[in-house]
RNA sequence: CGGGAUGUAGCGCAGCCCGGUAGCGCACCACGUUCGGGACGUGGGGGUCGCAGGUUCGAAUCCUGUCAUCCCGACCA
């Protein structure tokens, strides 16, 4: 990027925070650990909850909204979840404010302390099964299939923009079904549903897979998850699924009547993808020079510049331009026709760049002679000139190729940075100076797993779903393994 | 909560050591020339120097306190 915006190889940390700021994503808000998505980023947000949403709804679920505040006794029902938690809640404990006796602004009157204390949501499994209990009694009711769309609160100590803040919004899916089978089948899918998002709209290739019991969620039986490789050999948790047996409904009491009269409790699973997926698209795929988008989820996918030297010239290529906008357009592209006098073409080019629009159109009065375009696509960097002729066709076709190559590089990236190692040695020297994806026996327990993480700061990502059967011995302790598991070091 | 740093114009910074009434770049406004890769010239507007005390004839500068932010740890499905 220019102006002394440190690059990627220099400095991946400062260079990703920079982007965000530069291309008009987000900030850090002067609330503690809170962001503001600005509204660039948050038209490329809203464009990943409408494809999600539609999929979520193609697998048969609703939108429902529950509320933000959990009462502190809810919370506590299910014991392994409340610790998970606890750390990190945000606590109201009072209702009102008064002026300040000293007549210096407002203070907490306390006298309007609350008697039970409420929680500001971490999540909502708690709220939400308090709500099942009554919406369940027969098999009829079952499978519930619900998702809310909402923010959530985590009073995080240290936070990083779209990878970790205070306050992001999320989508988590919360379901009931009356066997144990279904719950899991319906965990597995919308993991699917999560890999195949990312994969096909955010081109980010992920690795599926299940979670050790340590990294398991606070109340599940089993958590899968999707794991994505960034640029700089870190790995990023991109969406989690679990299984949650039968846990939360024996806390909140959830039973229903099969067919033959007998009562049992349900089954649950809950699903979630946040805003850190922004994060993960960002580092993904971008460059020293900003932003690369995807085109399935650029809120411009075409921006047109115009190359002019007076208005009449303006005029003749604006004619020219409405042409283009309106083919573009009826084959379902949104373009931009940046016809601005605020700037200038290579500032325009700059900015556009910097904002990751994945093809530029630029013309001119030379174009205009000979029937043409200048055509740049943001992911190589190429440009060329083509006749205007079919030119709606052309770009379909150009925006499916970019799509496809942002992927591949990515997967490319991927495949580079995943490395079988069999000694702990070897182990620690690729995390040191590779970093990437490290396939490795492991023994199986969370001692082993803690040792790990403690001298190297490496953790398990997942078992992965595909792993295929191969015996071999831990790389820390040499005992017995029976699959390769997926360690690297993560955001 | 520990360790380090920083608060000066919308943004990025210099000035502070050695006290003398605030400056640079970008952005902004006006005019002119420019316009196919972040244009140039000339003129102009904008700051109680984070906040509160203190020392001094005089404080952005020295002292004390305080608040905030950032980085490194601890924390983190």
């Amino acid at each position: 990027m220019s102006k002394g915006i440190p690059t990627r190889s220099e400095n991946y940390s400062e260079w990703y925070n920079e982007l965000v700021k530069k291309a008009d994503l987000a900030e850090n808000s002067a609330i503690r650990g809170c962001m503001v998505i600005k509204p660039y980023g948050f038209s490329i947000w809203e464009k990943m909850q409408r494809a999600l949403d539609d999929m979520f709804k193609e697998t048969g679920h609703t939108n429902a909204y529950f509320p933000l505040f959990i009462p502190k006794s809810y919370l506590s029902k299910e014991a392994s979840h409340v610790e998970g938690f606890a750390k990190e809640c945000a606590v109201v404990t009072h209702y009102r404010l008064k002026n300040d006796p000293d007549g210096k602004g407002v203070v907490v009157d306390p006298e309007a302390r609350l008697e039970e204390e409420l929680i500001v949501r971490p999540t909502s499994e708690t709220v939400i099964w308090s709500a099942y209990k009554n919406w369940i009694q027969s098999y009829r009711d079952l499978p519930l299939l619900i998702n809310q769309w909402a923010n959530v609160v985590r009073w995080e100590m240290r936070t990083r923009l779209f990878l970790r803040t205070a306050e992001f919004l999320w989508q988590e899916g919360h379901t009931a079904h009356a066997t144990a089978e279904e719950a899991v089948a319906e965990t597995r899918q919308m993991l699917d549903v999560y890999a195949t998002f990312a994969e096909e709209f955010m081109a980010v290739p992920v690795i599926r897979g299940v979670k050790t019991p340590n990294e398991r969620f606070a109340g599940a039986v089993d958590t899968y998850c999707i794991e994505a490789l960034m640029q700089d050999g870190k790995a990023l948790q991109a969406g989690t699924s679990h299984f949650l047996g039968q846990n939360f409904a024996k806390a909140f009491d959830v039973t229903f009547q099969d067919k033959s009269g007998k009562l049992d409790h349900v089954w649950g699973s809950s699903w979630g993808v946040s805003t850190r997926l922004m994060g993960a698209l960002i580092m993904a795929h971008s460059d020293d020079a900003g932003l690369v988008l995807p085109p399935r989820l650029a809120p411009i996918q075409v921006v047109i510049v115009p190359i002019y030297r007076n208005d009449e010239q303006l005029g003749q290529i604006t004619e020219k331009v409405n042409g283009i906008r309106n083919a573009l357009k009826s084959v379902g592209i949104s373009v931009r026709y940046d016809d601005s006098d605020a700037n200038k073409p290579g500032w325009k080019f700059a900015e556009y760049e910097l904002r990751g629009v994945p093809v530029r159109l630029a013309i001119g009065a030379r174009d205009l002679e000979n029937g043409t375009v200048e055509v740049a696509r943001r992911d190589t960097k190429t440009k060329e000139t083509v006749p205007l002729e079919g030119i709606a066709d052309y770009i379909r076709q150009l925006l499916d190729d970019i799509q496809q190559n942002i992927y591949n590089k990515a997967l490319q990236h991927r495949e580079e940075n995943t490395r079988k190692v069999d000694s702990y040695d070897t182990f620690r020297e690729v995390l040191e100076n590779k970093g990437g994806f490290i396939l490795a026996h492991w023994d199986g327990t969370t001692e082993t797993e803690e040792k790990i993480k403690e001298e190297t700061k490496a953790t398990i990502r997942c078992i992965p779903l595909d792993a295929p059967e191969e015996p071999g011995t831990c790389i820390y302790s040499g005992k017995p393994s029976a699959r390769r598991v997926v360690f690297a070091r993560a955001y």
